[in-house]
RNA sequence: GGGAGUGUGCCCGAGUGGCUAAAGGGGACGGGCUGUAAACCCGUUGGCUAUGCCUACCUAGGUUCGAAUCCUAGCGCUCCCA
């Protein structure tokens, strides 16, 4: 086992706050595995590379030798986590809680050391709690407390409603801690009230407090908001190799560090290199961002796919050629009408490529639409057929399709 | 229980009887440039085989030649008082 000290430099890497750092380095020098908490909420079916920060992070904490409590937050989904939102989230019925928390724990595990996970779910527990039980967590907060979080603080001041419930998330996710006995608790920057809630909690209740840490949120491909299924601009876990690939090519520059360090597989030593190597100039920023996407490619889908998907990439992307397997077949009816004509429009809708054929008729206008690489010209909304048999037919920038 | 506000397109937000498919911004999409980055320029952003027709400003009615705009009722949200 690494030095406490050593332990903590590589804990701290990618890190926003350790609260308080000092307890943390304590805990590491007692020299035991530590039980290190992560509670996740199973309201979304798939997850993404923001969702693997945290994984990461633990993933690091297990191979220092420390051991990860998972909870899948099926309990607390039901009330649904009100952090950083303004207004309340839909509740899940537990089919659906139970179905998405299978999904989240097979893609984990593609991160995690299934060796020293421990699983657990807090519906086990929160949902046994009793009006009693309930009281008992809830005289260890206060109103004004709970109201100096900026997200309700908020959504109080700007009118937006609260529901009453949504006061007990805090609670019951620091409940979870003393449950579990958590030494250290991650999650986003924005988790940061409800991490501190269950410190506090377990101080009440006689407990050796947990630490605190959190990691900063990934921004998703537009590189300014964070990284979110409801915003599109996520890259998901299980995205195909060639996708995946894509997407982290999109990144802004100045994320491709940040990336580095909180969603590639590389150790620290080597992500501080690059930083380096990019600040100085040595280091080309767009072969550099190619490294980090064959890097994130290769830990969900493998070395030879983050091989096949650069290369696809460098053909359709950088020398514009389109790639056979990206062609989609589409049974078209290219019956011609009375002036022997198709409406392309229409088919453009029917394979799928636009959502309708005004759409496709300004996509066709604004030079989107091309025929064996060709761009037709505005208002060819209906082509000769004899065009369009055997033709790879472009919509937009990388959907292709040929009628048959 | 009483009172006051508010509800517009993906989002924010103008519009208070005709000139409004609805200003402006954001986002998104497409084109150019390029490294599928950033920046920048241009265009588009309800539906429809389209110089027109249809559907739209919370919902349902009503007034009017004509309503997002006025009236009535309802629904949602917020605030204040109790």
């Amino acid at each position: 086992m690494l030095s406490a000290e050593e332990q903590l430099h590589i804990i701290k890497s990618g890190t926003a706050e350790i609260v308080p750092e000092e307890a943390l380095l304590k805990k590491l020098k007692e020299g035991r595995p530590l039980n290190i908490k992560l509670g996740v909420d199973p309201t979304a079916p798939d997850i993404h590379l923001g969702h693997a920060v945290p994984l990461r992070k633990l993933r690091q904490f297990q191979d220092l030798g420390h051991q990860v409590t998972l909870i899948i937050g099926d309990g607390t989904a039901l009330i649904g986590d009100p952090s950083g939102r303004n207004d309340t989230r839909p509740q899940l019925t537990s089919e659906q809680v139970a179905a998405n928390a299978q999904t989240y724990v097979d893609q984990a595990f593609n991160i995690l050391d299934p060796e020293k996970t421990k699983l657990v779910h807090n519906a086990d527990w929160l949902l046994a709690l009793d009006l009693e039980g309930i009281l008992k967590i809830a005289s260890n907060f206060t109103v004004a407390r709970i109201l100096e979080r900026d997200d309700f603080h908020n959504r109080y001041t700007s009118q937006q409603p609260i529901a009453v419930h949504e006061f007990l998330y805090p609670m019951c996710q620091a409940y979870d801690s003393v449950e579990i006995k958590a030494d250290v608790e991650l999650g986003g920057t924005d988790q940061l009230f409800n991490l501190l809630a269950g410190r506090e909690l377990m101080e009440k209740m006689g407990m050796e407090p947990q630490v605190c840490l959190t990691l900063p949120l990934l921004e998703g491909t537009d590189g300014v908001r964070k990284m979110s299924k409801s915003i599109g601009n996520y890259i998901g876990l299980t995205d195909e190799p060639n996708e995946m690939f894509g997407k982290v090519m999109s990144i802004p520059d100045e994320l491709l560090v940040k990336y580095f360090r909180l969603a590639s597989t590389l150790s620290v030593d080597e992500v501080d290199a690059i930083e380096a190597a990019l600040a100085s100039g040595e280091a080309d920023p767009n072969q550099t961002k190619r490294m980090l996407g064959r890097n994130i490619v290769a830990a969900y889908h493998g070395e030879e796919a983050a091989v096949a998907a650069e290369d696809h990439f460098v053909r359709t992307v950088v020398n514009k050629k389109v790639d056979e397997a990206d062609i989609v077949d589409f049974a078209a009816d290219l019956t011609p009408n009375e002036e022997g004509l198709v409406y392309l429009a229409k088919l453009l809708v029917d394979c799928g490529a636009v959502g309708s054929t005004g759409e496709a008729r300004r996509l066709i206008d604004g030079g989107g639409v091309k025929i064996n690489d060709e761009a037709l010209p505005a208002k060819s909304y209906n082509v000769d057929p004899a065009l369009l048999v055997g033709a790879v037919i472009t919509a937009g920038k990388r959907k292709h399709y040929r009628f048959i």
